[in-house]
DNA sequence: TCATTGATACGAATATAGACGTACATACGG
DNA sequence: CCGTATGTACGTCTATATTCGTATCAATGA
């Protein structure tokens, strides 16, 4: 299957909003925001791939990542400049306390500790 | 029941995300947005009350709104200080969409468009 | 060619969210 | 004190989201 990435003009603020209000998908992007491209398995390796599958098609269909298949992988990268585009400011203002807020990073802590023991 | 608004400092990203990923809140927001405090009763009058305590209850437990207990009215006000505290920057991003962008209008009406004839 | 790696597809189970009718509470105005 | 207005509480139904095991597929490399 070819990932439907909607076009840019066809991002939709409540899309993207319901794409990040989780812990998940919050901890993902926190990640895939720093450089380029990443593959799914360096993301968040300790949950299993069918739930990570799951939660790519989420960022991808609403419009928050690109996904690129390539050799093996399909390699993620954060549409900043869509988001900017679309709704100026928007993921400035979520990436920072994503990584300098300490409940935003207490929430993603949470969520680790509530899986503990979870099978990878 | 006094509703429970979380302090400034317990306010969560992924909550606040969650609140406005929601075309009848987002629709809320952008008119509570304007001026002080609205009656419930202003807001969405086309709902059905019981539906909009359900997302009165979801945007106050997130910290999106003040909901004060005034006469036989529950005033709502949008908490713009404590958000703008918490997350410089990320109101403003979503407010400015919800009165200029023409897909985030469109979501809601579309909203709207799929409950035509249903009961108020 | 065959095992391995990276990832999706499918399906099922569970959990959470959304919608809303009805009943109830409270404040006001006669 | 009774009727009306504003809105919550509760319960139920439905819809959507989340989790994840298993099966599968494509690319790689020995």
């Amino acid at each position: 299957m070819i990932a439907r990435h909607p076009k840019r003009e066809d991002i939709r603020l409540e899309a993207v909003l319901t794409a990040l209000g989780n812990p998940i998908r919050l901890a993902a992007v926190r990640t895939i925001a720093v450089g380029g491209e990443h593959p799914c398995c360096d993301v968040l390796p300790q949950i299993p791939k069918s739930t990570m599958t799951h939660h790519w098609r989420a960022l991808r269909d609403s419009g928050v990542v690109w996904q690129r298949h390539i050799g093996r992988e399909y390699r993620l990268e954060l549409r900043r400049e869509d988001l900017d585009s679309r709704f100026p400011g928007l993921l400035d203002s979520i990436l920072g306390p994503l990584v300098s807020d300490p409940l935003t990073q207490e929430t993603i802590a949470e969520y680790d500790r509530s899986r503990q023991g979870a099978p990878a």
